[in-house]
DNA sequence: GCCGGCACTCCCGTCCGGTGAGTGCCAGAG
DNA sequence: CTCTGGCACTCACCGGACGGGAGTGCCGGC
């Protein structure tokens, strides 16, 4: 087990790395941060963290660099998430405030969230999955062609158009409509099958196979729309990364161009734990040179959706954690109060 | 005026620029163009060319580098539009084809000329200024708030949650639908306003105030709406761009994120004349090193919203004008067949 | 267990000198 | 007037040499 003092030492490293993006050498530790012991001594716990793999020297005779090891536990022992300023969380709710539909809630977020943390926001549209029908309607725009527009209570909208087997009379669709909406208005995604299985039967035989057509589309929306989109921003931050550029950044714009690779780095996260991945800890190919932190929001008491930052495995976790924290807790009131 | 061995010189510094990334000097020049003269006439054509503005040279003693205004001028009367080959076509084709909504095709257009190009792709989404209301539907949510839900002929949808001065009925609700839809399915977005301007005055005095904020609702979408929204694809291409990274790559990244400045970059490019703009002809500060090729698409004949590339200036322009332009004409065909 | 001192390592910036691609100019041939 | 070969010149680039500096490991004393 480290002792106290060299988890100073590791904190130590880590602040002034973050900070100055260079190795950081004994002498310079003991004169930032007052840690009231020599540069030797220093020199001696520094070896003891290498050891232990926490830390690691670009080469000999250079300062020391934190590892992902030396990262994960400086962000799960030894810092705090740093609260944001009273001005700052006035400043995000004021800004989120003013959106006027939830891709304008969306678009904010991502830009506050990248702007605070100076990285790559990432947010997903809240889902489906967990949300609930507000409303389904059905219109015809010819004598066999019906589109399906589905509201949700986020406020989502998604529509299809369907080619019906045979045509359908205005009477018929209205009455369909009204007992889809009877059944299912207010429901959970998970219950709409369910609770629609029996209704193609009572409806007459020349209608039925269009009732189908529709119920199938219907399904079929809410299981493929489960899989979400998102929205990212302040990919420019990415030119803050490091020197060796298109090496480094390149596997990231990819990844982030990705929506796969993002849904699965949202999914793996936590929903009312922050999440934080260091490294090689994403499983990821090109993003082994970043950290992400992410963490669920949602109106009210249950996340429907992600939302996180990517950036160099060299990031202020405390700040960053703070401000995904903040900016997740504001979209959800936000979000709730709609 | 510049003698015709001139302008082949010009073409292929620029070729050759274009391909190698380094300046060009008089010797390699002749190597790789017959131009059946020595390296000392080139020369002397060079000096000429230098003098006109046309090229430049990085520092004395190397080779030379095409400006913006020869790139103009490459572009203007020296290169010809290359087409793609029919595997391409087909290629194009078959992958727009398999879209399922109009999202869809976007993404697929975006990711597409990304491919193609090995550039940036921009891709707008179908305007709505130029379309046609399919249907517009009106849903209450509660005694006095009702949602709007409109869908264009592009199958869009845009929606819109209205709380109303008074409560209003689930009768006068549908009247209002039926009356709107009567009036204003199938016309120019254009057209609206003047088509329900004498709207409120056929409905009761208790709900005309809920039917003039419909209607101001529908008005300010139309309106709002008219500024588009677009998707952006293949900003992992920017890394190969140059090598004085972080410079070059910043400002760009910024701008295209600035969905207000891709939109106006785009607005000035031609609807069916394919526009290129050349580095500090590119009116936004951030993108002076930069080419835009832009050209508008449509469903039919009138083109709708726009899609385009940014690159180097240093491009292979006409390879990307002929990948822009086929592109454009394919998604276009698709739209047409929705 | 902590500390001062010391020798050692290497990165990095700088300063050459040589090399080579490229240029401008000139004089001569067509 | 245009093209061409020749020639001197200019720099960017490469590689090696070199010193300074920051950092390390280790040792012996407190």
């Amino acid at each position: 087990m480290l002792s106290e003092r060299r988890l100073q030492v590791l904190r130590a490293i880590v602040q002034d790395y973050v900070g100055t993006q260079e190795p950081v050498g004994s002498k310079a530790l003991t004169e930032r941060h007052n840690l009231r012991v020599s540069p030797a001594t220093v020199r001696n716990d520094m070896a003891a963290l290498e050891e232990e793999g926490y830390i690691a020297q670009p080469h000999t005779s250079a300062g020391r660099v934190p590892t992902d090891k030396g990262y994960r536990l400086f962000v799960d022992k030894l810092a705090d998430v740093k609260p944001l300023s009273r001005a700052e969380r006035r400043a995000i709710r004021s800004f989120l405030e003013s959106a006027v539909d939830l891709d304008d809630v969306v678009g904010r977020t991502v830009r506050l969230l990248a702007q605070l943390t100076r990285q790559v926001a990432v947010v997903q549209y809240p889902s489906l999955s967990r949300s609930t029908v507000r409303h389904v309607e059905l219109l015809a725009l010819a004598p066999a062609r019906v589109m399906l527009v589905l509201i949700t209570d986020t406020g989502r909208v998604e529509q299809r158009v369907i080619d019906c087997p045979a045509p359908i009379g205005e009477a018929s669709l209205a009455d369909l409509r009204a007992r889809l909406n009877a059944r299912i208005a207010g429901e959970r995604f998970t219950e709409v099958p369910r609770l629609v299985q029996d209704l193609p039967e009572s409806f007459d035989a020349e209608d039925r196979g269009t009732v189908q057509s529709v119920l199938a589309t219907l399904l079929e929306t809410l299981v493929e729309e489960t899989e979400e989109r998102l929205m990212i921003g302040g990919t420019a931050n990415l030119t803050r990364f490091g020197q060796d550029f298109p090496l480094t950044i390149r596997p990231v714009l990819e990844a982030l161009e990705e929506q796969v690779v993002l849904l699965k780095l949202l999914g793996e996260a936590g929903n009312s734990e922050m999440t934080v991945r260091i490294g090689r800890e994403n499983a990821h190919e090109g993003l082994t040179s970043t950290s992400v932190v992410a963490v669920g929001y949602g109106s009210g008491d249950e996340a429907v959706a992600k939302l996180g930052v990517v950036g160099p495995t060299r990031m202020d976790y405390p700040g960053t954690m703070g401000a995904v924290r903040a900016v997740a807790r504001y979209v959800g009131q936000i979000l709730a109060e709609k």
